[in-house]
DNA sequence: ACAGCGGGTGAGTGATCAATCACACATATC
DNA sequence: GATATGTGTGATTGATCACTCACCCGCTGT
């Protein structure tokens, strides 16, 4: 009964597209099939390659959406952002990411673009999401170009954080390394 | 006559472990095949399944001699450095390290490292080297924890300076990201 | 009744890959 | 000379994968 209504193509793209995201954030883009998204999005991978008529495409509109999802989030917190100085407005947008990837899926799938960005696609696509939440986060916070770096670095070691598992790791150099970075831990309520 | 002795498989391994580096930080871990590296060793992949049961192992060996590198440069970095302050230590280490990673390999085989740490073996083998580099960093040049993960945080910046390839891009989010910090550009002596 | 079409699939195909095996060639030891 | 041991390879295997093709189903218009 959940199939409330007819499914058009232009309705399962967007299925795909989350199967997509969740499936690659797992194993990588060489690490993934396309059987595997189909599974996940429950329909054929005939099906699937009929709209996306390679995994290049497919993994690309994995990666676009997922930068859409988070200029979107940043851009909410700034805006919901009572901050008066830049500083403050960045750091409420820092808190905003840590809050959206604390399921990992749209932290791995950038370190797994990162890792193809080889793959001429993909790095475009990477670049494509690095600028727009570069130019999103010096707008909005119209913070000074080496606080927004500062921003983009610290998130970036974030990454590394949450791939590497350091914040499960107790010791003096992950505490070093993970100091003030929130991390997921799926968390116990 | 350039082979001047016999080769015990003690000489081929260290010869493997190159090629596995260099090859394994083109295609990473899921896209290179153990074929590549033996080609790259110039030996057969027979041979090389022979000395490395698997095609992990491999990675990890040619991961943790990256690691080897990378600490071994540093802390060269840190004895030849005449700075006195603790932050010019950690600069001149960041030097250093920039100076490393000019042919890229190290780097890219870290990231691709990053993205495959789900496999157990890998992400053990990224922790190990991550505990000493960082310890190292921090013990050479006495630095704060806050300076060391600056330091850690804007080498990853670097890293994705390198991997999204930013450091071509003519653009003001583009310089904004990689300003400050010195990249490749297998440059025209 | 039937043609046309969008949505959807099962069953392949050719290629590739990790890992194995049987075997060759040397050197050494007895 | 026989036996063993280390170095090295070609051929193979069984599995997997990106991608294709022939085909089915249900709908709409006539």
């Amino acid at each position: 009964m959940p199939t409330k209504s007819l499914s058009t193509s232009e309705r399962r793209i967007p299925a795909i597209v989350d199967a997509a995201r969740d499936t690659f954030a797992v194993g990588g883009y060489a690490g993934t099939t396309v059987a595997d998204v189909a599974k996940a999005a429950g329909i054929s991978s005939a099906y699937v390659f009929k709209l996306f008529p390679t995994k290049q495409d497919l993994f690309v509109a994995a990666l676009d959406r997922s930068f859409v999802e988070i200029v979107e989030t940043l851009t909410r917190a700034a805006d919901a952002s009572s901050a008066t100085k830049p500083d403050d407005v960045l750091d409420a947008m820092a808190a905003a990411y840590a809050g959206l990837i604390a399921d990992r899926t749209l932290l791995l799938l950038q370190v797994h673009a990162q890792s193809s960005a080889g793959v001429t696609e993909v790095g475009a696509a990477l670049r494509r999401g690095l600028e727009k939440v570069t130019t999103t986060a010096s707008q909005k916070s119209k913070a000074d170009d080496d606080a927004v770096q500062r921003f983009l670095a610290f998130g970036q070691l974030c990454h590394l954080v949450v791939t590497a598992g350091i914040g499960d790791v107790d010791a003096d150099w992950a505490r070093l390394i993970a100091r003030g970075i929130r991390h997921p831990d799926t968390a116990t309520p």
